[in-house]
Parts: C-alpha cells; sequence; structure tokens
DNA sequence: TTGATATATGCAATAGAGTTGCATCACTAA
DNA sequence: TTAGTGATGCAACTCTATTGCATATATCAA
C-alpha cells in the first residue's frame, strides 16, 4: 500500500526521494501557498537548494504550480488533478489575504472567458483577488 | 500653456521635475509597459536611484500603476483615468506576449465580476492573460 | 530678497530572492 | 558489481529592489 505521495509523484515521473515525500505532504497539509522561505523555517535542518529544487522539480512535472500574489516571492501549491496523467492544466483564481498575507487557490470559482481584441491570442491566464480573507473577516 | 505632463503631475500632486516630465512623456509615448531597467538604458547618463524614485513616486500618487506580468520584473504604465483628481481604480486587464515579452494594459476589456466564498471579500483584482500579442502574431 | 525648511537627486552600500557550479552521495538498471 | 544517472550539500553568485546619507534644488514666509 503506497502512500498518496508516492502515488502522486511516480504519476508524475518524480523520483520519490524522502525529502520529496516530505515536502508534498508538507503541502498537503497547508490550506495556503508556501513559499521557499516556509519550507526552510519548518524543514529546519535542510538544505535551502535542495528545497528550492524539489519545488522546481515538483513545478516542473506539475506537482505544483506557482502563484504570484503582487507580493514578489514566489509561492507554490499543490496541483489537485492528479487523477490523469495528462490532464488540463486547472485554470483557477487566487486570493491574496491583505490581513494575513495568506495565498489560497479558490478552485471552484471559475475564471469567465474573456474576449480579446483582434489579433491577440491567450494561451495562460492568471486571476488574483486581493482583500481579506474567510479567517481575518 | 502648460503641457500634459504638467498638468497631470500638478493634478496629482507630484512636483514637475525635469526628470520626472522626461518619464512622463516616455510612458506616454511607449505602448508597453516598462521596467526601471529600460528607463536605465534609454534615460542614458541618468541615475539608476532618481528613475526608480520617480517610478515609486508616480506609483504612490497614481500616475502610473505596477504591473506584475509573471516575468519578476516589476513594470509600470501610465494611469489613464487623469480626468479628475479623485477617479475610482481602473481595473482592466493585462496581457503579457510569451513572444516578445511586452506586457501592455488592455483598458477596454471589462473584467467581469467574479463571485467569492462565504467569508472573503474583494478589494483589488489583477487579471494577466499569457499568449502572443497583436505584434507577434 | 533672503534665510529657513522641505523636497529631490546622486552615489554608494545593502537586502533579499532566486539561481548555478561543482563535488559527493544514492539509487537504478544492466 | 559496476557504470551511469539523478539527488543532495555547500558555496558562490546574479539581479532586482531598497535604503542611508550627503548635497543640491525648490518653495515659502518674513
Ligand atoms: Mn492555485
Ligand atoms: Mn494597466
Ligand atoms: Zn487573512
Ligand atoms: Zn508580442
Amino acid at each position: 500500500m503506497k502512500t498518496e505521495a508516492e502515488n502522486v509523484l511516480k504519476l508524475r515521473n518524480v523520483r520519490p526521494t524522502a525529502m520529496r515525500l516530505m515536502v508534498f505532504d508538507y503541502l498537503k497539509n497547508r490550506k495556503a501557498a508556501v513559499t521557499l522561505a516556509d519550507l526552510e523555517n519548518d524543514f529546519d535542518h535542510s538544505e535551502r537548494t535542495t528545497l528550492y529544487r524539489t519545488l522546481k522539480t515538483f513545478e516542473k512535472n506539475r506537482v505544483v504550480h506557482q502563484i504570484n500574489d503582487g507580493s514578489g516571492i514566489a509561492k507554490y501549491a499543490l496541483d489537485l488533478n492528479f487523477q490523469d496523467k495528462f490532464s488540463a492544466k486547472d485554470l483557477h483564481l487566487h486570493f491574496h489575504c491583505n490581513v494575513c498575507n495568506a495565498t489560497v487557490c479558490l478552485t471552484d470559482q471559475k475564471i469567465p472567458h474573456i474576449s480579446l481584441p483582434e489579433g491577440f491570442v491567450a494561451e495562460d491566464m492568471n486571476l488574483l483577488l486581493k482583500g481579506i480573507c474567510d479567517n481575518c473577516t
């Protein structure tokens, strides 16, 4: 019986090292998106570079996606569409709380279709809302 | 007869120094959003710090707005709603071209209303589309 | 006009996130 | 078992953003 972490990493062709499994579980248990600094703080005796490369490997293999919430610091959250190997990119909006500084994925909020002027072709989209989150209201 | 630059800066309570007027006109004549590095390149013998603080002053006084296009480098574009002193923030979408790397304001594209889960209060919004711009198709 | 005050600029140093090179270690497959 | 590939540890470095402080310039009231 394999853990979810092992299954997902295998599905994404990421070798399930001890560090990667721990980082996966860490991400899994956090409600808000995670920075490299978060990992450094919470994985006390781990190497910054290894954590960095873990995130980059996860990103490249679609285990996580990077979120840019305007703070200038990259945040990462797990991709949730682990079902199949070639699932489409999961477009959803992100919410950044100006009070607690947390950034979360709102995967249930669908992004409406945006029409563009002639000549523009959209390939990707990021929708970020800022305000006060449900923990801070 | 004052120039537009002088009028706008006065309206925004920004002292119209020579540098600021030049930067304003520069921004005015560029179709795409501008980085600090752009200013450094095109204002050859100017101080990086002065250009930096010019952008920051413009931003604070709502002469420009900052755009985060995911490149990790801040870009700036003129606010266009100069009409009145206390006009509301002009929400519009931004388009980043993956080919020429330009980022532009699409002020005519209205951002649809987004409904949020209970407890979330939105104060601001950023919508970024990435793809191929009209110059590159 | 002049002196006091506030603001802008120039220059240098620093902060901080992100990234890379390289040696060593661990795992995998033949 | 061994060669080869990938992961990790450690250090150095890049690049953008930011700050401190001295000097210059503008503003304003007397
Ligand atoms: Mn997300
Ligand atoms: Mn804009
Ligand atoms: Zn909050
Ligand atoms: Zn383009």
